[in-house]
DNA sequence: ATCGCTGTATTATGGCAGTGATGCAGTATG
DNA sequence: CATACTGCATCACTGCCATAATACAGCGAT
């Protein structure tokens, strides 16, 4: 459900994301242009710029006009920052009630995808 | 995230069943009419409709035309069953996999909501 | 039969999000 | 300056969601 049936735009933000907490993209790096991350995802230039203009927006990446966008210092850790506040702020809540309310046990679970 | 920033039919539909499962409408109760329920969640009656429609086409919910729908037996359990196999296969994989990437562990969810 | 409730079907409309094509602006290199 | 790369802005198209007005069809009680 990560990568399903959610806007071409935000999948192309989680690839980033994944991308730059797993060190793929270290900091101070270049990020893929605009037109040829479109290409190797196979969206549109337009879309990949949604994508990228999000982390501008949180200071994750610093743009420079003519250049490319380069991974921010810190950036990693803010991104990691970010997304745990944003997973037990958000994400957890409403999966611990699915649970308790479906009485689903974490032994269940954690014997499968590990 | 349950109930925020999705589309209200689909909200309501998560009423519905949470009311099911949690035996506010047992099996055999008529559920609230599309129009009493319209008025009561402040929403169109045929919004209402279109979410009723996905539990007759599960079979959750028996329709007698002029009369009303009601909780079709065993739609408890059949819902229970549906949304367990829904929560393993799309809903907890996709969870882990970001726990495991932000490096979370469950010690530091089960201490809070609970 | 009549009245009042039930769900259903039809059609039309407004809003919004996602996507796409084109062109413009900034920078580095020769 | 010329070229080729970068990001960025504008416009337009599409589809989904929600709403609305209206009419129809089935059932129960009077």
């Amino acid at each position: 459900m990560n990568n399903a049936s959610k806007p071409v735009y935000l999948k192309l933000r989680d690839i980033i994301s994944e991308s730059i907490l797993d060190g793929e993209y270290g900091e101070g790096d270049m990020l893929p242009s605009v037109r040829a991350f479109a290409v190797e995802q196979g969206a549109n230039p337009l879309t990949v710029a949604k994508a990228y203009q999000g982390f501008q927006e949180d200071g994750l990446v610093t743009v420079k006009r003519g250049v490319g966008m380069f991974v921010a210092n810190g950036a990693k850790a803010k991104l990691r920052d970010a997304q745990r506040a944003d997973f037990i702020k958000n994400v957890w809540p409403p999966v611990e009630r699915q649970m308790k309310r479906l009485d689903i046990k974490l032994d269940e679970l954690l014997e499968n995808g590990a």
